[in-house]
RNA sequence: GGAUCCGUAGCUCAGUCGGUCAGAGCAGGGGACUCAUAAUCCCUUGGUCGGUGGUUCAAGUCCACCCGGAUCCA
């Protein structure tokens, strides 16, 4: 087969929030295939940066008192390190706040004003004024005009499913301040899809699923609309050239961002964007998420194609993981990030079990944790290392650790086995990874039925010439399952690499028999997992998100509860109505700070007040009378942390001075919750 | 509301052009073995293929409607 050249990249991070088990779906899949065209000898660049403009971006580190320099670098730091851990084997890893795609964004802007498919026009939008900022879809909260929930998202209502404009909500708020924002024009600046239609038509056909792209071309029974592709300062990104408080739209240069990665990744060898990008041996793959298909697939074609860059060969669509068959929820506990999934399980046993569900096609992803442990444990583990485990460590035990010549036997399994590669490979490059991971595991299944057959346990002790024969048999049997899973374990193979002491497997080591040498001493490749290590994932997971939800409450319940809310009488409303508005200078009056809870005990005589001992980092603990005996047992709270009012005038209580206050918030049943840090923190830390 | 996708054994899923397709793995039950990470091997119990109609000599497979779930509506 001619070699080919392959650029392939997954979709940009978004550098404001965590990495979580859906976001691996691609990640993982796309590193699968990656490895997969590296071992067939292919040449391959994958690239992926973060993607760190927008509005939520800069708001967050206006929140946290830094630069949204400092934020972006912060969070590139976490997930580098996260990736790793996952065995992630990116050429490059960049961000979109570079020069290189400062440069390119605003070269593809201006080819595109070149052709006149840049027009302006006026936009109403939510303007808040103490912010000094237009308000994006998401930072608008208000009232849906459609089933009357409450506090509902500028774009679309959760709990109805409405869709709708952020001018339609009633009563509008701010997310940002809480203020009500006005209705002001701006101009804005917009990419014309129109005169892209005929292109498009041909195109979607070609570079996507089927699916993807008649659902696209539904659009097109009318006028495409134009894109937006403008912000007003305040924004952290790219200024368009020719205004001073214009700047692209995050979506504007995060695609580009593949290209800056790419070109930045180039010059380290010496080489430029166009020897890759536009070369038209080159294949180019995009893997992305249901989600974003109308930027991949309409705006990023449109795009590169007038402004003179090559289209994407392909458009990989995935859908979305589902955790225990539901959408991944707080509440459940099934939200869980990267990092909390590592601190209790090994990255490889996911990596497996993706690979284990992964068709190719964009239906959801389901991680059925029951079903996790299981595959684990009885497929990796059970059937394929044990291979390994019983093989190697016998020839070590009894043959003085070198292997002979494969029985006859095994020599006709391994033939077999090997003329199903072409199909293992077939199956890697349509992204069918259930699929090779079904012959793998068929392949293991009859080795071991042959090791049974064989009985070495009990050759070995009249015949040990023998004896090495099988094992030399079930050890070149495991290496070729080692080589086909190479692309989803590296780490496992790289260790079955060192136990034959050979260089790293590409595929082509598949066809060559390993006879007549040394093992290695037999290293354990993959553990079992304790199911008891994925209920404290969960319960981790839980605890995180414990202070969004009422105890017992999902977020189904929640919902319902809206539902009905939204239809209750007046009179009786929840959430009670708005105070009456501050400014920021009485707000700064009240200093709150994180104080630990050392003591806590019921006050005799009271039903309802707790004495609680609270150290804010001052010499002498306070001591705090706070109404909290209904919702807390007084041995549940030493330890936690707890929102404290610390400059309230002390008030003498008949069972003592109470000095300071603590916060709790009162949900729609009466139910009380106390407050406390999103993570521990030093007591006496001041809110701002 | 409109559209798309999904619904096959307790669980996760295969089922290509309608014709040995009612299947696999796991889990469950029984047995064997003891080299191996309580791993492995053999045997075995489970299903009205979401429901109802229709097309056909023949339907998980095609069509219509219904129920349930998911997603999208720029």
């Amino acid at each position: 087969m001619d070699k080919r050249k392959i650029i392939i990249t997954s979709a940009l991070p978004y550098a404001n929030g965590a990495l979580h088990l859906g976001h691996l779906v691609e990640y993982l899949q796309t590193d699968f295939w990656a490895r997969y065209q590296r071992m067939m000898g292919h040449e391959v660049v994958y690239v992926c940066a973060d993607d760190t403009h927008g509005t939520p971006i800069m708001i967050r580190a206006r929140k946290e008192g830094i630069t949204p320099e400092a934020l972006i670098a912060r969070s590139y730091e976490a997930r580098v390190r996260e990736f790793g851990a996952f065995e992630m084997g990116f050429d490059r890893y960049g961000s979109t706040n570079c020069e290189e795609n400062r440069i390119l964004s605003e070269s593809i802007y201006l080819k595109l004003k070149e052709r006149g498919l840049i027009s302006s026009r006026s936009v109403d939008q939510l303007y808040c004024e103490r912010c000094g900022m237009f308000l994006p879809d998401r930072f608008v909260k208000g009232t849906c005009p459609k089933c009357g929930a409450p506090d509902r998202d500028g774009d679309n209502c959760s709990v109805c499913g409405a869709t709708y404009n952020p001018a339609d909500l009633r009563e509008p708020r701010c997310a940002i301040c809480g203020g009500t924002p006005v209705m002001r024009q701006s101009e804005q600046l917009f990419v014309e899809l129109e005169p892209c239609r005929e292109f498009l038509k041909g195109w979607l056909p070609q570079h996507t699923d089927k699916g993807t792209a008649e659902k696209l071309l539904e659009w097109f029974n009318e006028p495409l609309r134009g894109w937006n592709i403008s912000r007003d300062a305040p924004y952290f990104g790219f200024r368009i050239p020719g205004y001073d408080d214009k700047y692209f739209y995050v979506w504007l240069d995060a695609p580009v961002g593949y290209m800056a990665t790419l070109w930045a990744w180039a010059k380290t060898r010496g080489q430029t964007l166009e020897d890759w990008w536009q070369d038209p041996k080159a294949e180019i793959y995009h893997f992305i998420g249901k989600d974003i298909v109308r930027f991949h697939c309409l705006f990023w074609p449109s795009e590169l194609q007038a402004a003179g860059w090559r289209t994407p060969t392909q458009v990989f669509v995935h859908g979305f993981l589902m955790v225990n068959g539901a959408k991944m929820s707080k509440s459940e506990g099934t939200f869980i990030s990267a990092a909390t999934y590592l601190r209790h399980l090994p990255a490889q046993a996911l990596r497996f079990y993706y690979a284990c569900k992964l068709n190719g096609t964009v239906d959801d992803m389901n991680l059925d944790l029951r079903d996790f442990v299981g595959r684990v444990n009885s497929d990796l583990v059970g059937k394929i290392t044990n291979l390994a485990s019983r093989g190697a460590q016998m020839l070590n035990k009894n043959c003085g650790g070198r292997l002979g010549e494969m029985d006859a036997d095994s020599r006709a399994l391994l033939a077999e086995c090997r003329t199903q590669l072409p199909e293992l490979q077939e199956a890697y490059e349509r992204r069918d990874f259930c699929r090779a991971m079904v012959i793998v595991r068929d392949w293991a299944d009859k080795a071991n039925q042959l090791f049974d057959a064989k009985m070495p346990w009990k050759l070995v002790k009249e015949d040990v010439e023998a004896t090495r024969a099988v094992l030399t048999g079930t050890l070149n049997l495991f290496r070729l399952m080692a080589i086909a899973l190479k692309p989803i374990l590296p780490a496992y193979a790289a260790k079955v690499e060192a136990l034959f002491g050979e260089a790293p497997y590409a595929f082509a080591d598949a066809a060559k028999d390993v006879e007549g040498c040394a093992i290695a001493a037999y290293e354990r490749l993959a553990d079992r997992i304790d199911p008891k290590a994925v209920e404290a994932m969960v319960a981790e997971t839980k605890a995180q998100n414990a202070p969004a939800l009422p105890k017992g409450l999902t977020e189904k319940d929640v919902k319902a509860g809206i539902r009905q809310l939204a239809h209750a009488p007046a009179g009786k409303t929840f959430p009670p109505p708005p105070a009456e508005t501050i400014a920021i200078d009485d707000f700064a009056k009240v200093d709150l700070r994180v104080a630990q809870v050392v003591a806590a005990e019921a006050v005799e005589g009271s039903d309802k007040l707790l004495r609680l001992t609270l150290d804010v980092g001052e010499a002498r603990p306070r001591t705090v009378f706070a109404g909290i005996r209904k919702a807390y047992a007084p041995e549940e709270l030493p330890g936690r942390q707890v929102i404290m009012v610390a400059n309230l005038a002390p008030r003498k209580m008949r069972f003592g001075l109470s000095e300071g206050m603590v916060l709790a918030a009162e949900d729609a049943d009466g139910t009380l919750r106390l407050i406390q840090p999103f993570a521990p923190m030093t007591p006496g830390a001041r809110l701002r």
